[in-house]
RNA sequence: GCCCCCAUCGUCUAGUGGCCUAGGACACCACCCUUUCAAGGUGGCGGCACGGGUUCGAAUCCCGUUGGGGGUGCCA
């Protein structure tokens, strides 16, 4: 184990795959946490495979995805990316130390071979038949590990100590027959180049860390502090894959999903803030968060949640700073004023941003447009007696008032209020006959409000249009 | 097959032997408020996987069972 006084280096080892994963996501938060907390390093690794290679916009990817959710390479505690393909001439060095000093020996086994001799003895993997052979290097050899006797404990930060027994580990391969290092290795010797004093992962990788134990011990060094964290599992309990479930930090960012507020839900998962509340900013998340207090069991991603944490985030975002946000979300040729003077009534009625469009583009409609109802709230609102009176008292009512001061969402009220005294009928229902006659939709913004914004021509014009509707489908509806 | 990890409401969790008649949050349901939808308020539903121990006392410690997940490659 490290000595309490070195500086502490956190390495994160993503590989770029063209979406950054909510996952490591999360690891890299623990990372980023930790390694502020006390004062160490956020070493950035990036795994580059050769498809990864040809496409450095996902190297991009990662380092824009780890910005927007705080971890930024302007901050001193940041370090890389560095790639570990930069240090291919080290890993193949250092495997070949591991043959010198005997902690690893060749091997001409082909697979078959291999499962031909465990099937023979009843084994389930490679037996080490040519451990004691001496062979050297040469085309088609691989380089194994010679695994020691014993066992391996492996001290982890979150789950205390897991023991393994070494015969069960069965001698790895560090060299492919072709030369080239396996991952494994590679991933080894530079963690130990680059200094790394603490491991933080999700649990899947758990069972290959005795070996990477070993590999640091065979190298003359003191393995790392390590810690596994629970993996995020999707609803049937599985591990979040990229196939089937939604996983993709971008994907989120994209609908409009705040950052703080998926920093927040990730840090939720498997760890608990120490007030009373769970939403909590990253300044008190980064001082408490600690690995010691991390749950052991899987966590379930839960996007409901996520859209609860970020609704509260966006009703406490200062209004300015909504509108400015939300302006975002919308076309250039929508009027900047006309929605900031509907924003803080959707402010509260938002789950993530790109609903913005949708909720307020019946403010933005050209003004010679016909109107598209939604057949199912035309239906609802058009289907009593009184509907068709009662819209054209309520076209009538607006129509007089003041265009200039008395067209305010109060006067459209008390307006529309002494219409449905007239015709017996309660607000709530009243209110969806001009609201569909003029949104085409059941549901929207307070609707008074919305009228004032839409201003008396526009509003009186949709009146009409909605009346000449409503007289065609009764009439065709009818027949005489 | 072998190895490892895990097990509290549907979900995320609090809980470290008595403060537990098991607490909170999300979801769900009801009611209130209300100009639709939200938001907000109040209330409700709902859990210690099972079986053995240890102990005066177990959600908490031990063993077993069951269940779930992960790993196990000349993939990364």
């Amino acid at each position: 184990m490290p000595t309490e006084s070195a500086p502490r280096r956190y390495r994160f080892a993503p590989s770029p795959t063209g979406s950054f994963h909510v996952g490591g996501a999360r690891t890299a938060l623990h990372n980023w946490a930790l390694a502020r907390q006390n004062g160490g390093t956020f070493v950035l690794r990036i795994e580059d495979t050769d498809a990864a290679r040809n496409r450095p916009e996902w190297t991009q990817g990662i380092i824009d995805a780890l910005a927007w959710i705080g971890i930024s390479d302007a901050d001193p505690h940041f370090e890389g990316p560095h790639f570990q393909s930069a240090n291919a001439a080290a890993h193949v060095a250092a495997a070949q130390r591991l043959f010198d000093s005997g902690h690893a020996y060749y091997c001409d086994l082909t697979a078959d071979e291999i499962q031909a001799r465990a099937k023979e003895l009843g084994l389930s993997g490679y037996d080490g038949y040519s451990r004691d052979r001496g062979l050297g290097p040469g085309p088609g050899r691989v380089l194994r590990f010679r695994v020691p006797e014993g066992s391996t404990t492996v001290h982890d930060q979150v789950r205390g100590d897991v023991q393994f027994d070494n015969s069960t580990i069965e001698d790895f391969v560090l060299l492919r027959g072709n030369g080239t290092p396996m991952f494994l290795l590679a991933n080894v010797v530079d963690d130990v180049e680059m200094g790394i004093t603490h491991v933080v992962r999700a649990e899947e990788h758990l069972p290959n860390t005795p070996k990477q134990q070993m590999l640091w011990t065979a190298l003359g060094h003191e393995p790392p502090s390590w810690g596994h964290v629970p993996v995020l599992v999707n609803e049937q309990r599985k591990k979040l894959s990229k196939r089937r479930d939604k996983v993709a930090l971008e994907q989120y960012r994209d609908e409009g999903y705040l950052a703080d507020a998926m920093v927040n839900y990730l840090m939720t998962l498997g760890w608990t803030p120490p007030g009373e509340s769970e939403i909590v900013d990253w300044v008190e998340i980064e001082q408490a968060f600690r690995l010691e207090d991390v749950t052991h069991s899987p966590a379930f991603f839960d996007v409901k949640k996520l859209d609860a944490f970020n609704g509260d985030y966006i009703r406490a975002m200062p209004l300015d700073a909504f509108i400015e946000r939300a302006s975002r979300e919308i076309p250039d040729d929508w009027d900047r004023d006309r929605f900031a003077a509907i924003a803080p009534h959707i402010q509260e009625r938002l789950v993530h941003f790109d609903e913005v469009p949708g909720k307020v583009d019946f403010l933005f409609w050209p003004f010679d447009a016909p109107i598209d109802y939604d057949p199912d709230s035309w239906n609802k609102a058009f289907g009593a007696e009184w509907a068709l009176p009662l819209l054209r008292d309520v076209s009538a009512a607006y129509g007089g008032l003041d265009g200039d001061s008395g067209w305010t969402a109060e006067a459209l009220k008390a307006a529309t209020e002494a219409v449905m005294e007239i015709h017996g009928v309660k607000l709530g229902k009243a209110q969806a006959v001009p609201r569909v006659a003029v949104t085409g939709r059941a549901v929207g913004p307070p609707l008074f409000e919305s009228l004032e914004v839409l201003g008396q021509p526009e509003t009186m014009r949709r009146l009409r249009l909605a009346t000449d509707h409503a007289i065609g489908s009764t009439s065709a509806g009818r027949p005489e």
